[in-house]
DNA sequence: ATTGTGCTATAACGCTGTTATCGTAGTCGA
DNA sequence: TCGACTACGATAACAGCGTTATAGCACAAT
């Protein structure tokens, strides 16, 4: 089980690095300072994750992994309509939660940073919660039939877009943001309502 | 007119910044590189624009301010339907046309940029002609009489969510994005319809 | 002609990601 | 128990980055 220590050590320093990143921003994650920040050398990071790129793309994963956690924990037994607006709240929250990071996932932070295969499976499995409570509402008789998966993707767009802009400081103030979210979400789902 | 010919040579400046990160990416756009390809030395660009940050702020400028003769381009005298759906169009035809100049405009390829007072106006700018637009549809009776920079700032969510979702390599080909950015769209301009 | 002023090239500083070199600890075989 | 081999980490270096202090040069004013 080598593994399994290994893996472990992978989370505390990609961690560690989102740590810094939240705290000091996109340029205050060096490979020096996070090194500093566990008590080690560079030579080690690069041993783990090969470059700089190799550990953001760990960061992507661990990105995805929690929004598929939170999205994961909206109580399937809730009435479908209900869990869907749950997931427009998580989606949100997530992102504010920590901003970093989530934008980390559309390219600021890390513009060269194209995603691995695995950090692309995890982006591809943290829609499937989404997938299922959009499938739970045509099941209802709440949304027209259509591909479950091509629903949720347009459902994310609306959320992203509208906490995208919110992060950009697009928007004057919280509130301002949380209407446009929640009215852009809703004109979404409407969409497809029958 | 000293004044005239230092913004021409900024103009110069920045066109010549813009197709360094065209070409080569956001790590390709280093201030020794912009200088070399000018043919000066980067003390000059450090008399124009103070630094880097004051470089990004006027390409940040000069992507709003595409996306604002863009949409300005759109014909007065259409019906305001045809004219919000050449606006969607004209908004993702921009994106597209420079991603990464798009990109920039929300936090990509310049992480840590803040944008500065006239960044800021030229960005709050660019939502004028949709906001005319909105009017349009309102006096028309398409929409609902609701504040037109409300509804121009949701649209232009919904515009940014699947363009952005797009470039970030979330969907599988050009047509399936270009299915889900008109259906948001559309979702979105719904939502307003009486 | 001389002084002064503004601009630019040179070269440097501290930082970055990355890696070659070297030393060391720990394991395996005799 | 001893020696050799292996694997890993610390040191220090390299090229390149943003930025700036120094120094020189061209040109306007007196």
């Amino acid at each position: 089980m080598r593994a399994a220590g290994r893996d472990a050590l992978r989370a505390t320093v990609v961690d560690a690095a989102g740590e810094i990143l939240a705290k000091e921003g996109p340029a205050g994650l060096t490979m020096r300072r996070l090194a500093a920040a566990l008590g080690c050398t560079t030579t080690v990071l690069y041993t783990m994750f090969a470059s700089k790129q190799g550990l953001i793309d760990a960061m992507y994963r661990e990105a995805f992994d929690r929004l598929t956690a939170r999205m994961r924990a909206i109580p399937h037994d809730a009435p479908p309509a209900e869990r869907l607006r749950l997931g427009g709240l998580a989606y949100r929250e997530n992102a504010l939660s920590s901003p970093q990071l989530y934008q980390l996932t559309f390219g600021a932070a890390a513009p060269e940073h194209t995603p691995g295969p695995e950090a692309r499976a995890a982006a591809e499995a943290s829609l499937e919660p989404l997938i299922g409570i959009v499938q739970a509402c045509i099941d209802a008789g709440l949304f027209r039939p259509e591909d479950p998966r091509f629903i949720a993707q347009v459902l994310t767009a609306a959320a992203h877009g509208a906490v995208s802009l919110e992060l950009s400081h697009y928007f004057w103030s919280q509130a301002e943001a949380e209407q446009r979210y929640a009215t852009l979400c809703a004109a979404a789902a409407q969409a497809f309502a029958r």
